[in-house]
DNA sequence: TTGTGTTGCGGAACCGGTTCCGCAACATTT
DNA sequence: AAATGTTGCGGAACCGGTTCCGCAACACAA
């Protein structure tokens, strides 16, 4: 089960190593020695040592793909779409989990890049000096997914534009008394942009909001959905930031014994699978996180291709109206 | 940024490049020489290239990882618990995803092996004649995870017993009237085993049972809930094979109107998050994936430094009594 | 026929490490 | 003091590819 090398495929053609190289990666080899060559290739079932041609080409044909955890949904159906156009386009796909600690991604980027691979895929969650420096120096394509930033590729949800529309839905709706449960502010894109979008169609019906700032985790919402439970009647909605964060708020109200819609709204953002599969099934923001992951790759092979990317690409978004909010005229 | 090369360090140092790769390997070096290069490497960080040691050593610090899919909670658990414990001891984890066609899994297996990863952890789900070929040819080290064969070292749920374990709980509990809703028996753990280990526990007790068969798809399982909405009143509880195939079972009811445990009861099996939080929450067994995955890598670690490892290991499980099962008595 | 251009191919160097072998310097034994 | 053993180090080959350069063979125009 030995290598099978070039030498090999050399001697036993009679050519020298050169010329099966050049015939490998199309150079000029006359008609005999080419169906001399294709023979004895296939014979031997021939695979080039990918170590030995990285080593000479300082390249390799995998994208890194830095991910701040490995089971979040947004996460894994974003790294779905990546990987299947980077395998149906030659590429693969290589994976590193930063556990959501910032540090970790910026000593990832340098990994990467001293793997050589051709080009990252950034799944961020926030943007700092320290990254843009890392970015630069590796002189390697960085494609970011999620956030934004003026010298980075990137590709975006729309998490301001969507949110001001979910939110001037439920104006419509009548909802006046709201609370915005959102996540921290070092997250631009959720903790910002989707905040402002939301709040800025509160604002512009005049309704009355309050804000309630949580983590990502579910658990940690719970006690907000049972602290919310006392203000049924006044308050008419809650929305929240992110589609596990309302299971975990409605998760509170249920232990309260409060019913959803009947007795309060509430919202996702994400439109996460089991959104819909829910009782009440949950009225969110469905983002395209596999189709995203795709697009992804694909900008990125342009980029390693040479051809133009613009720098800021924004994704669609779909509302999904469900059971979870009410309409109250 | 050009790469420092052990030529360079040599030249630095003013000694011959074997003398610098003898330091770095731990081999015979003089105290003064030692200094020098100690000096000398840290002033330059320089770092080895991968490429160079692979293609000398035919050996890599990366453990592929092959799995059924990217987006399934299970799989995105284990590789977490993998990760962590890889990351930690020096290796790394290279995730290939065969989008649930066997045919890629050993189309992986050999590819991984040309890659030279060090080994392979498989999260399976049917083990073929052909499978066992691969794992032959390729002479690297493969860790089964969630399924089972004697040639293979693998690490497995113990999914009879604790399916036995849970429909015990439920016969106790007065059920005599049961659905099974499973999986397709081509997967011997989950179609298999676990069916069996249910259909143990009713038979046992004399219970009345019916099988039905989906797939893992949540939607799949919305239809049958609706149907089995139809024989509340005779049928008493609901027993899932997966997590996801109660959610949609969950679903199909509340869409007639049924509600649970109050007309029917409903068990999962998996421990997913999500199960916890949901209303009503799930009566299902955990399965510790994340530290499965932790435990196979080290296991793997563990082959790979020719340490005795058992062909088979079991991992525990953990009964979850939650709402979603009635106490008839 | 000579000159010019094109094409096909071999040889050698190179990528950046590791490892084998042999030699010199020094320490130890008798 | 000679014989033997140990240690530190340099040189060269090797891993398996790619690429540059130059030469030979051939085709074609002058």
């Amino acid at each position: 089960m030995k290598q099978v090398t070039i030498k090999d495929i050399a001697e036993l053609a009679g050519v020298a190593k050169s010329t099966v190289s050049r015939y490998l990666n199309g150079g000029s080899v006359g008609k005999a020695t080419r169906e001399k060559l294709d023979r004895v290739i296939r014979d031997t079932n021939y695979e080039p040592n990918q170590f030995a041609q990285s080593l000479k080409s300082k390249q390799t044909k995998m994208i890194g793909v830095i991910v701040p955890r490995l089971d979040s949904y947004a996460a894994s159906r974003t790294m779905m779409g990546i990987d299947e156009q980077l395998t149906e386009r030659g590429y693969q796909m290589l994976v590193v989990n930063t556990a959501q600690q910032t540090e970790r991604e910026i000593e990832q980027l340098y990994n990467l890049a001293k793997q050589k691979v051709a080009g990252i895929i950034w799944l961020g969650t926030t943007v700092t000096e320290r990254h843009l420096e890392a970015i630069e120096a590796i002189q390697i394509p960085v494609l970011l997914i999620g956030q934004q930033h003026d010298n980075v590729h990137s590709l975006v949800y729309p998490d301001h534009e969507a949110a001001n529309a979910l939110g001037s839905e439920f104006m419509r709706w009548g909802h006046r008394n709201v609370v915005y449960v959102g996540v921290s502010e070092t997250d631009i894109a959720v903790g910002q942009e989707r905040r402002d979008g939301f709040l800025k169609s509160f604002q512009e019906s005049g309704a009355n909001v309050r804000v309630i700032q949580t983590t990502f985790k579910i658990e940690d919402a719970i006690p907000i959905g049972e602290q919310l439970a006392d203000e049924v009647g006044t308050v008419s909605l809650i929305v929240c930031a992110t589609d596990n964060i309302a299971l975990g708020v409605l998760k509170g109200l249920a232990n309260q014994g409060i019913e959803v819609p009947n007795d309060i709204s509430v919202s996702g953002f994400g439109g996460y699978d089991f959104t819909e599969v829910l009782h009440p099934s949950i009225t969110t923001v469905h983002l395209p996180y596999r189709r995203t992951g795709s697009k992804a790759a694909d900008m990125m092979l342009q980029l390693l291709h040479g051809e133009h990317v613009p720098m800021k690409t924004f994704t669609i978004f779909e509302l999904k109206v469900r059971e979870s909010v009410d309409k109250l005229k």
